[in-house]
DNA sequence: TAACAAAAATGATATATATCATAATGATGT
DNA sequence: ACATCATTATGATATATATCATTTTTGTTA
């Protein structure tokens, strides 16, 4: 459960122009009334799969990850998300149940807006509603990249585009926090977690890597790009 | 290049209510002086990567590929499209130019819709503009899912679930021409030609399917749906 | 119809990946 | 501080898949 509960103004937020630059001050005076931020710690249960999608998600700061737990009870990770990646989009048009579970892996705050309220602004504001059409249509740009290029790649290939992910799109560093296990990164593409580890181990005896427990830092981003590339 | 231009009536059309039912007659009559409708043989380019985006594409009858050639000179299948797929919406609102060729793998016939006009009647019509949200939602969740389920899938399971796919989603039937080649199958669920021939030989032999050529029929539907679930 | 090229088919072999077993390390609760 | 459990780690082996080589079939064109 989120510890901390903020009622905010969308008016003076730091973020509104990511998400909502295209609604004027009236308009997001008519939000601030269906609205709700929740501060999660790393590790929390955001949604369920099945859960009924009442509200639009917007993450203002943090990481989560998108699953589905399989048949073999493994999990399996859709997606990790993070600000502006407009997650929220996906099956809130389409579902009204999750077709997905939502947790955090980071600590991280995010933003609830009552979906009935979010689409009467669309139906009223169509600059809006284009607006909000071109933020979907990246977002799954975007995933669906990823998952085409996951499947065609080796196993090196992908735990190398992995580290590439964490340091380019998320950390902006060449050293970070793996926020993910081992196991969770096996689910999320798609390998077992024993070659997550001996590759990762590999990559390190490489001189790719350093390594210690989830710290990484990229020693060869060169080379990792043309793991990368290649597998 | 397609053998003939059409030019016909929105507001007749059999298909408007797939896509347009929530246009009045007088955005139908606007929408008419923009747009074309092209027939294609089977196996014709419709765009190529890169093209610029002039409109958007709606499939009417038959089937399409769309695709992108790697590095390696091999085509990957993104996805195949028939009609209420809506695959034109996909990168319309994200990019000015495609992302991926787009080719027929049937006799098919397509609409073209200038996005610039379509844009101006998703401006000014709200409950128009949430139902294409609606329904490039629900586009994408088809294709995450079909994509999501092949990266876990062993061969087996993935060419079952392309006999599957064709026989209940395309065909309606259990006996059908494959449209695809061996060569197009192996880019489409990311397996070597060699394998995708030898497992359907393996259905063959399983008693499985019955196959002369690209003439399919499903024998044991139960067994291949287990082993699409199972793989 | 012959001649050719492409696709389909099959087997042998190499490589990549998963599975199983076991140990070391680290975190957690008592 | 100890017991317990999950994670990380590594090796041995089995299995799945790709690659290479060769033949057969099919379709196309002269």
């Amino acid at each position: 459960m989120p510890e901390v509960i903020q009622k905010t103004n969308c008016t003076n937020c730091l973020f509104k122009s990511l998400v909502f630059n295209k609604l004027n001050d009236s308009e997001l005076d008519f939000l601030d009334q269906f609205k709700i931020e929740k501060i999660y710690q790393k590790g929390e249960i955001v949604v369920n799969e099945g859960d009924t999608i009442n509200d639009f998600l917007y993450i203002k700061t943090g990481l989560v990850k998108l699953f589905k737990t399989g048949l073999d009870g493994k999990d399996h990770i859709l997606s990790v998300a993070k600000p502006q990646d407009f997650i929220g989009f996906l099956s809130m048009f389409s579902n009204t149940n999750y077709q997905y579970s939502i947790a955090t892996i980071e600590n991280s705050t995010l933003c609830f807006i009552n979906v009935p309220a979010l689409k009467k602004l669309i139906e009223n504001n169509g600059v809006f509603a284009l607006d909000i059409l071109d933020k979907m249509s990246l977002a799954v740009d975007g995933i669906l990249d990823t998952r085409i290029s996951l499947c065609s790649r080796n196993l090196r290939g992908r735990i190398a585009l992995l580290l590439l992910y964490f340091s380019d799109e998320v950390y902006h560093k060449d050293e970070y926090i793996l926020p993910l296990a081992r196991k969770e990164i096996a689910g999320l593409i798609e390998m077992t977690t024993e070659n997550v580890i001996r590759i990762l181990s590999e990559f390190r005896h490489d001189g790719l890597i350093e390594m210690d427990g989830s710290e990484i830092s990229l020693l060869n981003k060169k080379l990792i790009e043309a793991i990368s590339t290649a597998g």
